[in-house]
DNA sequence: AACTTTTCCCAAAACGTTTTGGAAAAAGGA
DNA sequence: TCCTTTTTCCAAAACGTTTTGGGAAAAGTT
């Protein structure tokens, strides 16, 4: 059915060295004869046993994953942008995407290893990175091709691109305050994970800045398995308060817990109390009113991630690539001052 | 750093040929060399090149899938599961998961075409069927093994699995039909699809066994993509009839429009308005009231669809293999008799 | 002892590319 | 014209496996 290199220079009357020449534009093969040889190569489908390369280039050409249906974070939209954007640079530069599915921290590894001792892949992309990741460590002592999306606490250089959560709550606090708000509440990501970590440190420097006082009362960490640890309870809880907030910054994910209990509490979302959500989310954009947002560009930071991976495998010095991104923030109807 | 079968044949004073044939476990190698080759290659952490492999199998041990992050039905829980079972069981047969993300039908096309092809993948898994599906015609008519997840129109023999919706539709209806409803509403699937097309079947045959009459006015199509058609409008549309319904079946990714609107409409859902929603999704067990279900059982259907995969890849008559998996049904708290 | 069968091993080929190291032919220079 | 350089092509090797087709040694059989 399909053709074969050495069938189509049989076709030519050319050696398969020649042809394979013509085809990678190698200087050495005459204009005339390139032409003829990839005229012919389109006119009968000519494609290189992508195998047969991967062998004889020592590449696997393909690059691992490894998600975890466990964490609430994969079904939300971002990941699917940030995946989109890692599966369409990977594929503009004639590379695979291999997926595993993990279900827990330890086959998480143990898919990754297979891939890496199991010579499956030329380099990994990590996500969901935790404050001490295992697999960081495993990856620097084998000097292995890695990139993170995120970060984590680990000395020795490593390539990531994270996005800048810092900032993004730091701008989404004093946003608030600059409305009016003084009691401003923050529901944070999982502990255990870096992301909140930055998240935090945002938060309380925006409280910093504003000239507000740090409530201890007013920050929890939501374990999103954990039903006590609800949002929706946590949000009931936030309003028995003395002095409850007038606004909560969250990642969206949460979001319907926070509706739900505010809505039980007979107060409306923007108009009673300010919300800011980080990811886009498409219920934060359909919701009415609909929610203010923290949105990170995951597509564009996913195809970056790929980049960097290419530089790394070529060679380059990890350490040359640590991108943190800014996250922009979207105001729509839930970030109001305070009545 | 690994080791080759070349250098480990030497260690052992073998032939390659002897070792390649002592980890195949071939009869023509004494028990005591066996051993001997086996523990050596333990010992050294020896794993077989796959890319060498490949090649020489002719065989690439790799199955594709295409998902479209446009499509909604990806974030749901339902999904992860499915690919979490399809992906452990290529795992466990040794192959490699390719992944392919396109963002409209045809880069779906391409995407697959580009592993077709480029004989990139030895089989593909097909989700998302839509009633007149190019990806199914394509295939069959090159004679590339296939299985799809769901069904489509198509006259020629072709394996897939699918869920029952039409049992599952049938049984709420008639579920609910017995409490004494008797106006159930019907919000249904994306036109297009195949799968709401035996949803809607489901549903009149349930009307029908139960002796109640067809109202059109009950039935909708939802677009989840076009805001004009959203499950909150038309949720409230529903609640402007005369007659309004006293039940509604829906896939349970609309459930917050739903909720939403019942809300504004101080209707109690379970009590005043009953609920069956079609995926277990976990808003379904957080939510209070919880949500009843039509409960598919992705993962177990993930491994079919690669067991059933792999033996069409190895020659079997596509035809055999047509399953459909029955839904069970879970009662919560949004299934009580008509007030 | 001579023949047959079984057991155990191996050299060589093959999978489909790309790369290496020329070599022949054409062009340029004197 | 003869030598040098450039252009254009190719045979052979290599990537790391598995499979093919024996072949030698050991074990049975008569």
């Amino acid at each position: 059915m399909t053709i074969n290199l050495k069938q189509l220079s049989k076709l030519l009357k050319l050696s398969p060295t020649t042809v394979s020449r013509a085809l990678a534009d190698y200087p050495d093969v005459s204009a005339k004869t390139r032409a003829r040889v990839k005229q012919m190569a389109i006119q009968h489908g000519y494609q290189p046993n992508p195998v047969a390369r991967r062998l004889q280039k020592g590449k696997t050409e393909t690059i691992g994953i490894v998600i975890t249906p466990e964490q609430n974070y994969f079904s939300d939209t971002f990941f699917i942008d940030l995946l989109s954007g890692i599966s369409n640079q990977i594929t503009r530069a004639g590379y695979e995407l291999i997926l595993g599915v993990a279900s827990d921290e330890e086959h998480e590894m143990q898919s990754m290893r297979r891939m890496v001792e199991g010579k499956r892949v030329d380099g990994m992309i990590l996500t969901l990175i935790r404050e001490q990741d295992p697999r960081v460590g495993y990856l620097l002592d084998r000097d292995f091709p890695f990139v993170l999306y995120g970060r984590t606490r680990e000395t020795r250089p490593y390539a990531f691109v994270d996005m800048d959560g810092k900032q993004a709550f730091e701008k989404a606090c004093t946003y608030l305050a600059g409305l009016g708000h003084r009691r401003i509440a923050l529901l944070n990501g999982e502990p255990g994970f870096m992301f909140p970590v930055g998240c935090r440190e945002g938060y309380e420097s925006g409280l910093f800045l504003s000239g507000l006082e740090l409530d201890p009362d007013l920050i929890r960490e939501w374990k999103h398995k954990d039903p006590s640890q609800s949002s929706y309870r946590w949000t009931l809880e936030l309003f028995k308060n003395d002095n409850p907030p007038t606004a909560i910054l969250f990642q969206t994910e949460a979001v319907n817990g926070i509706f739900k209990a505010l809505d039980e509490l007979d107060l409306q979302p923007g108009k009673d109390v300010a919300l800011i959500g980080y990811d886009d989310l498409e219920i934060a954009r359909i919701h009415r009113p609909s929610l203010s947002v923290l949105r990170p560009q995951a597509r564009e930071a996913g195809q970056r991630v790929v980049n960097i991976l290419m530089e790394v495998i070529k060679g380059e010095d990890p350490g040359k690539f640590q991108e943190i991104h800014q996250v922009e923030m979207v105001i729509r109807e839930t970030s109001l001052p305070p009545s």
